[in-house]
DNA sequence: CCGATTTTTGACCTCAAGTTCAAGAATAAT
DNA sequence: ATTATTCTTGAACTTGAGGTCAAAAATCGG
C-alpha cells in the first residue's frame, strides 16, 4: 500500500550511472542527478538515502552490465585471439565515437576514488577481477579447442590483456584511433598462436 | 621594488602538486592549497590567479619533472629492455609503496578533466606523447646498439609501451605489487630480442 | 622620510552542494 | 470515509568552495 512510485527505481539508477559515467561522482550533484532521472531531488533521497548509495548502485548495475557484455562478446563464434580482437577494438571504437569520450566508469571510478572510498575501490577490484576471469577462462577454452598454444599462462595472459584494456580507455581520453588500434595490434602479437 | 614575496612559487608549485596529485582537481581546495603551500589564501590568488591557473602550473612542473626521470632511468647503462623493465618497476614500486596509492598525476588528470577541459587534455597528451618520444628513441638506441631487433618497429612498441604503463599505474589503485609485476613480465615478453 | 609599488592578511561575499523536512497527494485496507 | 502508509514536492538549512577586496606591511628610488 502507500502511494506508488512515480519512477522505475531501475531506470533511474541506470540514468544515473550515466550521469556519472559522463562527470564523474564529484562531477554530478543531486540537481543533476534529478534532471537525469527526471526524480525529483528530494525521492531520490526518499528512495535512496544518498548520493553515494545512488552511486553504489550504479557502480554495480555498471559492473553487471560489463560482464555481461563481456562475456557475450568473447563467446561468439571465433578464435580467442579473434574474439578478444573484437572485444578491444569494440570498446575503443565505442570509447572514440562519443564526443564525450567518457571512458569507462570503472577506471575513473578508481582514480576518482581510488584509495580514498574504500568500498568503491573494492568495487572496482571486483569488476576487474571478474573481466580478468571471463579473460582467462575464454584463453582455457581457446587451448582446449586448439587456437591458444599450452605454453600460454591464461591468468598471466589475461591480467596482461586487462591492464591493456585499461590503459586503451585511459588513453581514449587523449589519443584518437588508429594510435589506439596500433596499440591493440601490437599488444596482441606477442600472443602466441599454436606450435609457435 | 615592492614588497618582496614571502614565498618561493617554484616552491609552492611543487606542493601544490603534491596536494593535487593525493587529492585530485575538485577534490583540492582553496583552503587546502593554502595549508599545502603555507601561503595564504589571497596571497595564492594574487600570485596565480585562479585555482585552475595554479593547477596548470603544477602539471606542468609534472611534466617536466616526469620526462627527466624518465629520460634517466631509460638511459642508464644497460640494455633497451633491462632499462625499461627498470623503469616499468620503478614506477609501480613507487604507486604501491605508499599507502596513498596516487598514482600518476597525468592519468588522474585525464580521467579526471579528459573532454572537460581541452587545456588540462592537451597538456596531458602532451606529457605522453613525450614519454612516448623517449621511449622511441630508446628502442632506436638499442637497435643501433644491437640489443634490440631491427624488425622492432620503435613507434608502435613505444605506443604499447606507454599503453601498458598507463594501465599499471591504474591498476596499482586496485591491485597488488606480485600482479602488477606479472604484467610487466608478460608485456615485456612479447618482446623480441635480436635474432630472434 | 616620502611616495610608488608590490605583497600579505583576513574579512567578506556569492553560490551551489548535499541534505533534511514538513506538508500534501496517492494508494490499499477497513 | 477513515486510517495507515508510502511517495512527492518545494522550501529551507548548513557548509564549504572559489574568489574578491580594502587595509596594512614591506621594500626601493629619490
Amino acid at each position: 500500500m502507500g502511494r506508488p512510485k512515480n519512477f522505475e527505481p531501475d531506470v533511474a539508477v541506470a540514468r544515473a550511472m550515466e550521469a556519472f559515467w559522463s562527470n564523474g561522482y564529484a562531477g554530478t550533484s543531486p540537481a543533476d542527478l534529478a534532471e537525469a532521472t527526471g526524480v525529483g531531488k528530494g525521492s531520490l533521497y526518499h528512495a535512496f538515502g544518498s548520493k553515494r548509495e545512488l552511486f553504489g548502485k550504479a557502480l554495480d548495475l555498471y559492473g553487471s552490465a560489463g560482464s555481461e557484455l563481456t562475456d557475450e562478446y568473447l563467446n561468439e563464434p571465433g578464435t580467442a585471439k579473434e574474439r578478444i580482437r573484437a572485444y578491444l577494438v569494440f570498446l575503443v571504437e565505442t570509447d572514440i565515437s562519443s564526443p564525450a569520450r567518457r571512458g569507462c566508469l570503472a577506471a575513473n571510478t578508481a582514480l576518482e576514488l581510488g584509495g580514498r572510498d574504500d568500498e568503491a575501490t573494492r568495487a572496482v577490484a571486483r569488476m576487474t577481477d571478474e573481466t580478468i576471469r571471463l579473460l582467462a577462462e575464454r584463453l582455457r577454452k581457446g587451448q582446449r579447442e586448439g587456437d591458444v598454444a599450452p605454453e600460454v599462462d591464461p591468468d598471466a595472459q589475461a591480467h596482461f590483456l586487462m591492464n591493456t584494456l585499461v590503459g586503451l580507455r585511459v588513453m581514449a581520453k587523449t589519443h584518437d584511433g588508429p594510435a589506439l588500434r596500433g596499440i591493440i595490434d601490437t599488444a596482441l602479437a606477442g600472443f602466441l598462436p599454436p606450435h609457435g
